[in-house]
DNA sequence: TATGAATGAGTGTTCATTCAT
DNA sequence: GATGAATGAACACTCATTCAT
């Protein structure tokens, strides 16, 4: 009412936004995912009937911040493999890029995986056209080169590319399972996860 | 449960054998994590009072129910790693018995890992006596040992675990991601995720 | 099965009575007016469905309990009112048994008056006979003798039936409160109950 | 319930009251102690969940329902007791009270006896600080007083408030058998209760 | 007689959603 | 934009009751 004007590429409302970090606090990073929506707008501070101003659902809502999770997500190791780096520093940047990611938001693959039987007909646009479309038969294309110079071990790329995420993704997706059993506290848990980076590299280009 | 004598093998009641396997179908198969007692209920085939008679509520339920799953899955891992085989066919057993383990029940782990949060005092026993205790530090030594010998590359045995059981798991827990990005039917995936027993070992064995 | 013998005026299956017992313990010692059939079943020992076997269901076992300490209370007020005695010696026995029982049984008035809405029909035929009937017609033509006499105050019989009953009963029925508002622990409170025996006397006679 | 200043006659919200008149309705009038939350959001016309939403669960409604009885209850009576009026006018409206109280609400002490056994732990405070702290001590001082004028016949102070409430309380818990025992409809009950005010203050004073 | 198993109907409670303000 | 009030639908759970044995 009071925003005479509005620029096409202005922030959507600071309010709309707050509650999006909100959802993405309590599924990404505390990881419950039995959230209900007050649970939500408790974390925003904000009244719970606005979630359904903003979003007109909890399934909306829900969407929305997968899809956002995933678009960032990709754009990100979009940018790691298609920068004019050598093939190495390329898996070596996505390598660092996924880690990161996953170590802000431990929870959201996890949460991506159970959610996506729910809503499996909306993401797949999202997920083929940003990362199969532009992404994996381009980055397949140069793993068949780099298996040719011997850079890397001869395999089918899927293969690759699934080795390379599931060394990435796993041990952040298992957190819980992980310190327990190998008894880490927060802190071998975190050093062991950067540790991880080299450990990684080395796994792929055997060196 | 009158009974003074309990064989740990004998049968429990029939019908509560039928609940149970209706729940792991619903969170280990269909990972629908969101699942009311209704759903299992039906799954079942009985009425919904019958779950709480059997097991008194829904989260004693959730709990029996991963108990169980974890106890069977570390006893089949246990069993491969110890056998008195070479150190790669114990490593082959490990990576089939996992895989196959996880075709079956592709959203356990997944599961396990989401609810941990709220779970996360019960679990820990029998994870810490089943793996930590008899099989991680014993299979610790063995692989320092394999280190030595070339066998496998030089590295601290934790990651070693952690790649070995990142490459079997993480293809399975994100199935569906998987699938639409690489644009795999059902047999398509299956097809992938058999061929990577191989290409795990390859992998870890660097041949 | 083992009972070969059946003698007619034999006491009614002693587990009949046991279950009887365990109802009125819980509705009339502890005053749990909400306890369930597994409540029941609990205190007596015995399987809940066994109270159907018996009693058919839970509102016969209510009501079957009411007659029965209904019938059980008339019969032993009669007893007293009725004897040859002088009218104050059966006033004075009045009152030692009505609070005896009440001593035993400190919920049963409580329980008969907030059941009695749901089972008004049938209690009437017992109550009209058992009192109505016998007792109290013939009780107030004694009174309006005494009160002529001068050895009571001249008032309505129905209001000396009730003062006399009041006295006795409410602080039984209001135990609670009065331990609570009088500050007064157990012995406290039962010295208190037995001292009124003599108090109520005074009340009535006017000594 | 944010304001900062509190009037203690402030009308709450107007739901919240239509919501204890009709819990009151049920309780004390109805003498319905079984009733269902749903019994309760029938008789307030509204729907079963906004009892929730105002009083979280149907135990705080219960116990919200009992405290208020009992403070309106208390507060008329310490009016009635701590006035300038001589004793016996005071007896006389504490009478009045008390039982115009309880033709409103009859079921009202009855329910309180009943839930006091659940509730034991809160209903103490305000029943102590109200009753037993302002108005008993000071009540026993008064009747110590006139039982040395003769006004009323010696006793322990605690049985003559017993006594009191006693004659004034029971004849409306037991109104049910009453009704029966002595065959009076509605109108000659109230009658009969409506003459007591006159009985009982014949039996007190001895007139 | 006695019981474990099974169920339909209901009970308190929660939740996403709507609506008037 | 933002909120308190209100609701229908669902939820986990309980209960009295039935039935086969």
């Amino acid at each position: 009412m009071l925003n005479v004007l509005y620029y096409p590429d202005m922030k959507e409302s600071q309010t709309k936004e707050l509650i999006k970090t909100a959802a993405k606090n309590i599924f990404f990073k505390k990881g419950n995912i039995h959230a209900t929506t007050q649970d939500i707008a408790n974390e925003a501070g904000v009244n719970r009937a606005l979630l359904h101003y903003y979003f007109n659902s909890r399934e909306q809502l829900y969407e929305i911040i997968l899809q956002d999770a995933f678009y960032n997500m990709s754009r990100r190791l979009r940018k790691a493999i298609s920068s004019e780096a050598s093939f190495k520093d390329k898996i070596e940047k996505f390598i660092s890029v996924y880690i990161d990611e996953s170590i802000e938001y431990p929870f959201m693959e996890n949460f991506i995986v159970t959610e996506f039987n729910r809503y499996s007909e909306m993401h797949i646009t999202l997920l083929s056209q940003e990362i199969a479309g532009s992404i994996v038969s381009g980055f397949f294309q140069e793993l068949l080169v780099e298996m040719e110079k011997g850079t890397i071990p001869a395999m089918p790329p899927e293969h690759f590319l699934i080795n390379l995420t599931s060394l990435c993704s796993y041990p952040l997706i298992a957190r819980p399972l992980i310190q327990r059993t190998l008894n880490m506290d927060h802190k071998a848990y975190l050093d062991f996860i950067k540790s991880r980076k080299q450990e990684i590299l080395k796994m792929i280009f055997r060196e």
